[in-house]
DNA sequence: ACATTTTCTGACTAATTTAGTCAAGATTAA
DNA sequence: TTAATCTTGACTAAATTAGTCAGAAAATGT
């Protein structure tokens, strides 16, 4: 069960971008720099991202990217999405090889992962931007878990 | 975000002999045929399965695996660690070339990740093979979530 | 007009991971 | 002994990941 850096990549960048670009728009240098990843990599995701209407695009000198929308409106579970992270957990589709092609008493996991990918997405689908940005500074590796909105 | 046939075939394989070892050893052919899994595979996930203690094995004619555990105490948070299916959702570590190496201003999105793993873990550490016994067979493809303890 | 900065886009690729297969041995029961 | 079964490591084809490369297009400053 991991997470590709695909949808880890985006979230950084769209953070950084809620933070940084409330007056002037912001390049994706300054984003890969700040936040040690690579430039030509990010183009790929921001092109993605910008066709989901998630953020705008201006060119040319003094250009770079703004959020679309505010930042309490955009969901973490948006951005995974559109950046082509999907949550999958089960491939139960009915032309797999293998897996419960609809025989039931072979799908007894099934609403187990079914029910973790619902799980999985509730919890994303609650998340804001504007949540990332508004918790406390920590440091990385000393991790206590918060409460109420849990982090 | 994915999860990998690792975890779901060695779940799978195991509910299966939560349902059928209660009185004799099940070879892995029959488990294989039922499920619909490829046996030389599962022989792999067992061998782990096994050096775990989440099963005893049985060797020659009339061999076999059995639970090695009531199947109410096997979580399946459980049977994923022991097929090395990692609940990885963060990079953050030390050395690696990119995320936050000790810069914490870069770490907005670690608490995120973090939280989603305890998240995910939380999950599957609450539902025991037992469970999924026990719940209600059900065509597959037709899902409608459960209430209380929700699979 | 021109140079510079920036986004935009598709094609390509090296490394890793996944999802197995293959082959040979060890152990036990009949 | 023979057949069934687990045990184990080595191997591999295919897919995915995580990028890189190259160049076009657009906007701006001089």
């Amino acid at each position: 069960m991991k997470l590709s850096t695909k949808g880890r990549y985006a979230v950084m960048a769209m953070a950084d971008l809620a933070g940084n670009s409330t007056s002037h728009p912001v390049t994706l240098s300054e984003i890969a720099l700040r936040q040690g990843l690579p430039v030509q990599y990010l183009e790929q995701l921001f092109l993605k991202l910008r066709r989901q209407g998630l953020i705008k695009s201006t060119r040319g000198q003094a250009g770079g990217y703004v959020l679309a929308q505010h930042a309490k409106n955009i969901k973490i579970s948006t951005i995974m999405a559109a950046v082509d992270e999907p949550i999958q957990v089960t491939r139960c589709t009915p032309n797999s090889e293998y897996g419960c092609q609809g025989r039931p008493e072979q799908c007894v996991t099934h609403n187990l992962w079914e029910g973790l990918a619902l799980h999985i997405l509730a919890y994303l689908n609650q998340i804001s931007l504007e949540d990332l940005s508004n918790q406390p500074v920590r440091k990385c590796g000393k991790l206590k878990p918060m409460r109420g909105k849990s982090l």
